[in-house]
DNA sequence: CCGCCCTTGTGAAAGGTTTCACAAACCAAG
DNA sequence: CTTGGTTTGTGAAACCTTTCACAAGGGCGG
């Protein structure tokens, strides 16, 4: 039990635990591992596997409880807490996040908004004030804020990311194209949007390939 | 030489491109694959095996030309031409997709807009004049949109998926936060924030637990 | 209490990806 | 032309993830 668990691993058990929530606000007691695979596109082996890396939550011939592995799974992936994001550029992307009602339903609350630029310094953002990049530190050790948002342009983000961890998030999204690497162990998640749809390109260049050359 | 390849392959790939692109615009000439492996967190026989896949691209002793990698790379992913994007949801994240240049830059052209919100129908956001629903299959048909980008509300996600498919697009970007069962081939890929999110929360909880109870 | 049906938990097998390690190839210098 | 230094391309090995398949356990009706 429990060893090194895998991306895809926790990816998955992030997606029972939004099916599992769906069906406690339905009020269904019991759910079978086959039932908790389709929506995320498993099989009931592979969640079955998942949850046993970290313990035994299921009764045998009757499934698991909806509401004991809400908690479990709560706990596992450390969300029966709420995580306080720090937000730096608040540009396009940064000002679409503050808007986001989706973080805060979630547990990911942005507590503090950062730029450089003077003409939004002062300014408010969806009840949140913007503050200089000289704020950075004394306002993420005040508030406590543990994940740190990029959401500069890609020029400056490995900076800001290293000023981030420097400042103590004890992790980073980043929305800037590039590869950043984690220093001191923080873990970085980049999500890159061209990358997603350079995926789609070569998915469609080869179909077309394929249906081209066969005949 | 090429079977199936691997979605961690063609990930890859797009980041060697990125590198050699600006290798390219600086003038380097030949690039070993120990070089190309560093940004992306690769070694220099991974990189050599996912090249492996589609050919032989380098010399013995010498490495790759520069130029010929891009064009080669460029083949590969289909990124030699450029792509016509349909927006459907012009809020928060579709506003800030229209405005966001990195996209045109790589070759990825947002030529439609819908929404259903009669207030948006008729006003243009970033030159781009939002378009009734009722227009998706017409427009999408007319002006040959391959990809569909999904920025609507989560509940409705899967239904305008569903439309895009039927209205022609050969791949879906979405950004609801819910797993899409790909139909017909058409592949899909989504960008789910609070996924990302989670990971790192269930790092940050890991490494708490770690560090917490060892002694 | 018994027997039947159902579903879990889990070793073992299969399948896939990454790393290793080295022969083959290329260039440049002498 | 030969030698030496360098880097590719690639089978084989190591590693990791997913799938298979079944014994063990639990509930329920009789
Ligand atoms: N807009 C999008 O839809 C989109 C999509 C994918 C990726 N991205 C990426 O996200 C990042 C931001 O994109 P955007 O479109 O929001 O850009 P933007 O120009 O709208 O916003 C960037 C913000 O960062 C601020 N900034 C610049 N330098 C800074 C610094 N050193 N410290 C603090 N703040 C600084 C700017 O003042 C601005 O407010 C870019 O890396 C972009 O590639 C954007
Ligand atoms: N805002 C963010 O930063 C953010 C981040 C991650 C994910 N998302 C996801 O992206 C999606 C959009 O989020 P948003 O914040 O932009 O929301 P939003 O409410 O700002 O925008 C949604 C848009 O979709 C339109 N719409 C609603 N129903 C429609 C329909 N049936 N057909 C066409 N258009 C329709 C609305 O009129 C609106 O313009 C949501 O699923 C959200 O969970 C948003």
């Amino acid at each position: 039990m429990s060893g090194r668990i895998s991306d895809s691993t926790v990816r998955r058990l992030s997606l029972y635990l939004r099916m599992l929530r769906d069906l406690e606000r339905a009020g269904v007691e019991f759910v079978s591992s086959s039932q908790l695979a389709e929506p995320s596109g498993a099989t009931s082996a592979q969640v079955r596997k998942d949850l046993s890396h970290f313990g035994s939550f299921g009764k045998r011939g009757r499934g698991y409880s909806v509401e004991g592995l809400v908690r479990a799974l709560e706990g596992i992936l450390g969300l029966s807490r709420s995580w306080r994001l720090a937000l730096v550029g608040v540009g396009k992307i940064g000002s679409a996040l503050l808007g986001y009602g989706g973080l805060a339903a979630r547990g990911f609350d942005v507590v503090a908004a950062f730029d450089v630029d003077e003409a939004k310094i002062g300014t408010r953002a969806h009840g949140l004030r913007i503050r200089p990049m000289t704020e950075l530190r004394p306002v993420i050790a005040e508030c406590g804020a543990e994940i740190g948002v990029v959401a500069t342009p890609t020029e400056v983000a490995a900076e800001i990311a290293a000023e981030l961890e420097r400042a103590g998030v004890g992790a980073i999204l980043n929305f800037a194209p590039i590869e950043l690497s984690e220093v001191n162990g923080v873990p970085i998640r980049t999500v890159d949007i061209v990358l997603e749809l350079e995926g789609l390109s070569y998915l469609m260049s080869e179909a077309g390939r394929r249906t081209g050359s066969d005949a």
